[in-house]
DNA sequence: CTAGCTTGATACGGATCCGAAACGAATGCG
DNA sequence: CGCATTCGTTTCGGATCCGTATCAAGCTAG
């Protein structure tokens, strides 16, 4: 079952929920960020450095730093791969799956109060 | 009719529309930018420097710079009140409804898209 | 063992953004 | 007519982000 929306209606979501993220206290993500953030979290892992920025479509760099960024704010967490010790796997965390959730809760609250 | 989703749903729609801006040639707005184009083009004007800044909770300085960055773009263009002079309006432009309508398409391509 | 490749991290120069504060221009009240 | 107030802009110092280029560590084939 598709979900249909209107114009008027898929912008104006678009909108609550960014307002949403500019008025939170909470760490305020670049795209990129956010997009990286979902990526590790909608996707199965393993994910690697390449991997994502590959999926991306970014330099590697941009990688690294979003995620010294988001490690400080313990929204995901590095660990080296132990069958190929080059690797660094992306794991979830805890404050992470939390504050994912919230953002779906937003949308989710958000679409439920479109005006027809 | 609301629309609902259910969190799969709305965090992979998010996502893709993310996406779908990362990889984009178009200009990159911050999410901040893109509130308050957002703003304009869905709230009704007129629309003031002042009170684009209480709506999104940010200092004045955030409204002024992301006009000049988007008025360089052609988002958005200003202009004198003439009944006040020391109100700036702030107006849509061709480019700029079609850029907003560009990005609700993406939405609702993604939304009809989503999987179940 | 070594030469070459892959992986992620870092250095660098340039650009952008932020909030606080100070600024001119315009208004309106006494 | 002054003078305080309002409005948008600019300036300032500090922080962050970007892409390119380079780096060290680890793997692998010969």
């Amino acid at each position: 079952m598709p979900v249909t929306l209107r114009p008027g209606q898929a912008l104006g979501l678009w909108r609550s929920t960014l307002l949403a993220q500019v008025l939170a206290d909470a760490p305020d993500l670049t795209t990129r960020q956010m997009a990286i953030l979902l990526t590790i979290y909608l996707d199965p892992p393993p994910h690697t450095i390449r991997g994502l920025a590959a999926k991306l479509s970014v330099t590697k760099p941009v990688i690294t730093r979003a995620l010294d960024t988001m490690g400080e704010l313990k929204l995901v967490s590095r660990h080296r791969d132990e069958a190929d010790r080059r690797n660094v796997l992306v794991r979830r965390t805890v404050e992470g799956s939390l504050f994912v959730e919230g953002i779906g809760d937003i949308i989710i609250a958000k679409a439920r109060d479109l005006p027809t």
